[in-house]
DNA sequence: AACCGGTTTAACCATTTAGTTAAACCGCAA
DNA sequence: TTGCGGTTTAACTAAATGGTTAAACCGGTT
């Protein structure tokens, strides 16, 4: 096993995932995917077989990714909503290195929601509480508001995701107005979504 | 021109925006679109000329459908705050009529923002004033807080759209856990908009 | 030098795909 | 009945596509 490791397969996953990405799994072709890592097409079918595994080595990869981000929520000794400021810091970085990743694993789940409870069930990262059950643990001991953990999941998510999703359609629609669209624009808007949490979260 | 009319265009574009909502234009297939609509493959092309022509008629029909809920904000004789509730209502229940709408928008214009731009020009539907010149106005006038018009749209619209957007994977994270996900979820996240924008609006 | 196994390539195959075509069908008008 | 133009179809074409194959290349080992 002395023999060369040029990284070929590390650069047809980085490929994949631009093409995959930006077609999805009907629409990207292997040419493009080959053409992307600078080899031939035959390469793509001996490391990963065919199309779909292909897919799959890119999507589970993209998916565990954002996942991690999520273990925050496992360190008990932070109160919960400096946990989920945690959480929000580490949405803003993930996403702002990889803007593309939020809409690629919502598109593609979008298609199949049933292939996204399977790869939810075989990759179960998070130990300890999660989110839900510490909001439920915190209004039971009235320690926070009485809020809707699902509605205040959806609302923190909406505040930290779509931003990267929509910010091509914001930076269009901005240019024509009388505003500006900044470059501390995304630090603005974390900053919102903090404020939002300690608005809702606030016992009255 | 007595010749009967049998619906043939209509149907077409129903079965193709079913089936370019899914795949998007790349990966959709001519003959699923014509499967779909019950028709021989050719008409697609007797109507549309080609794909990619069908495809921006079914996109231009739905970017239309969605720049006409922003018409609420020409009526300048209702308050600012009214018309953003107005909004709400509208994309709600717009959104909720046609749920893939949001999905299908936002990835197309990931694949080419630059279409966007363009079809943004060419589809002028507000007359008056647009939210965005309505809150610098709200603003200089102190009417209300002082926010930054351009994070305050992105917040608006990430926590109405968003929810739309992942559902799916909201309905399969909230089904392994202690709470859950209710008929009347989308209402309570409706409110949960409103009380945020009441709070971000009004003067300290 | 010969052999080995992993890596890579050019060429190929069978199927899929968007698009085209000639002709049939249909309702209407003359 | 004939002619017209819009609509529709089965069959077809050329290109694209995912996947396969035989053989060359390469570094390491004997």
């Amino acid at each position: 096993m002395g023999i060369k490791d040029s990284g070929t397969e590390a650069r047809i996953l980085e490929a994949a995932k631009t093409v995959f990405m930006k077609y999805g799994l009907y629409g990207a072709r292997m040419q493009d995917i080959a053409d992307t890592a600078g080899i031939n097409k035959a390469l793509l079918h001996y490391y990963f077989r065919n199309k779909e595994k292909l897919f799959d080595a890119v999507f589970d990869g993209a998916l565990s990714k954002y996942f991690e981000q999520m273990n925050v929520f496992g360190d008990v000794s932070l109160p919960l909503e400096e946990r989920i400021f945690k959480y929000i810091d580490n949405i803003f970085s993930f996403l702002s290195e990889y803007p593309q990743m939020a809409m690629f694993i919502i598109k593609e789940i979008s298609i199949d929601p049933a292939v996204f409870k399977e790869k939810v069930e075989r990759m179960k990262t998070v130990k300890g509480p999660t989110l839900i059950s510490s909001l439920v643990e915190a209004v039971t001991k009235k320690q926070i508001a009485p809020i809707d953990p699902v509605v205040f999941l959806m609302n923190l998510h909406s505040l930290c995701i779509y931003p990267f999703l929509a910010a091509p359609i914001f930076k269009a629609i901005v240019a024509k107005s009388p505003v500006q669209w900044e470059d501390n624009e995304h630090e603005k808007m974390k900053q919102s979504v903090k404020e939002f949490v300690s608005f809702r979260l606030k016992n009255k």
